[in-house]
DNA sequence: TTCGTTTTTGCAATGTTATAACATCGCACC
DNA sequence: GGTGCGATGTTATAACATTGCAAAAACGAA
């Protein structure tokens, strides 16, 4: 694969619109023999506009406000798109999709999901994910994919909240 | 503990019937001001049979199988109990409930979920944990509910299995 | 006991999430 | 101009979960 691709430095415009990030990861599913058609770059767009991920029929609903056709298989079919080129990624427990932090997923990644705010950190994290794998091979178990999904309470609201569930996610 | 029911006084069903440990555990939810009615107590021996866990229209369709007004509620609201009181846990990424591999949960848990044969394993396990929650305490979060979904291949699909997913599990 | 409160259950409707099934389009290739 | 194939359009339905209200049961105090 090309050395060109600065992934890793990208910054999130809050705005939304990222036309050269997006257009690198064209590149990276073109390189995977796969391609970011309009319609699974838009939903990337979306997702990557809201950090605080989208349910299926919420994006469903942002797509049709520019493509009054688009239904629920639409946005599913996207979706599995991006999760499989790694550009994004399921909260299992709650139905969210949120788009990958790392932008283009290559390494084993910890959702932190805060149950006071609900807010999901992907985490880049090797050590402890190491530790697991190796305690689970004691077992005879393999880790298969390394995106592990935790309640955990952000550092935001530590201290702050003590109620057992404030509000949702903030798009 | 009181001594043992007989049966037909339990209404279980033969082949997963464990009146004296469910009585233990009534006796726990007594203690914390909670009570395993006949409803929940038939659900949760209705997990405890199925060690595969049960989906909630499975449970509902056993239930009803006994108690034919049984509704979709009636299984959440069952199931929404045991899982306060730790004897049940959902599996989020498959909508699936299992009997808690403790009886009634006290220690952290890895649930251990084969990609090839979907089967579920409850792994009490404290090391691996405790370096999680270290490493996430370096970052300011807080460890909240031990209770951590893993995709990991199971000892019986290592070497078998190759392909994407085979079947699913079987009860 | 009787009353009032709380918990649990019954029930209907609805809301939410996800997929099945099949038709169609567009384009590369021959 | 036919064929193959990936992507999309379209309709319908499956699967999962909750809301809201009222009736019944359980429980404790008067
Ligand atoms: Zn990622
Ligand atoms: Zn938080
Ligand atoms: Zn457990
Ligand atoms: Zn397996």
């Amino acid at each position: 694969m090309p050395a060109s691709l600065s992934l890793a430095e990208t910054g999130l415009c809050p705005s939304g619109a990222e036309p050269a990030l997006l257009d690198e990861l064209a590149l990276w599913c073109r390189e995977r023999g796969a391609s970011l058609t309009p319609i699974r770059r838009r939903a990337l767009a979306l997702l990557r506009a809201h950090p605080g991920g989208l349910k299926a029929y919420e994006l469903l609903a942002l797509m049709q406000a520019e493509q009054p056709n688009a239904s629920p298989p639409t946005v599913y079919r996207a979706l599995d798109f991006l999760i499989e080129q790694g550009l994004a990624h399921k909260i299992g427990r709650m139905n969210l999709f949120v788009a990958c932090a790392q932008a283009a997923h290559r390494q084993p990644s910890l959702f932190l999901i805060c149950p006071s705010c609900n807010r999901v950190t992907e985490l880049q994290q090797g050590g402890a994910l190491e530790a697991l794998a190796q305690a689970l091979a004691a077992e005879g178990h393999e880790l298969d994919q390394p995106e592990v999904e935790i309640s955990a309470i952000c550092p935001a609201c530590r201290g702050k909240c003590k109620g057992p569930a404030g509000p949702a996610r903030e798009d």
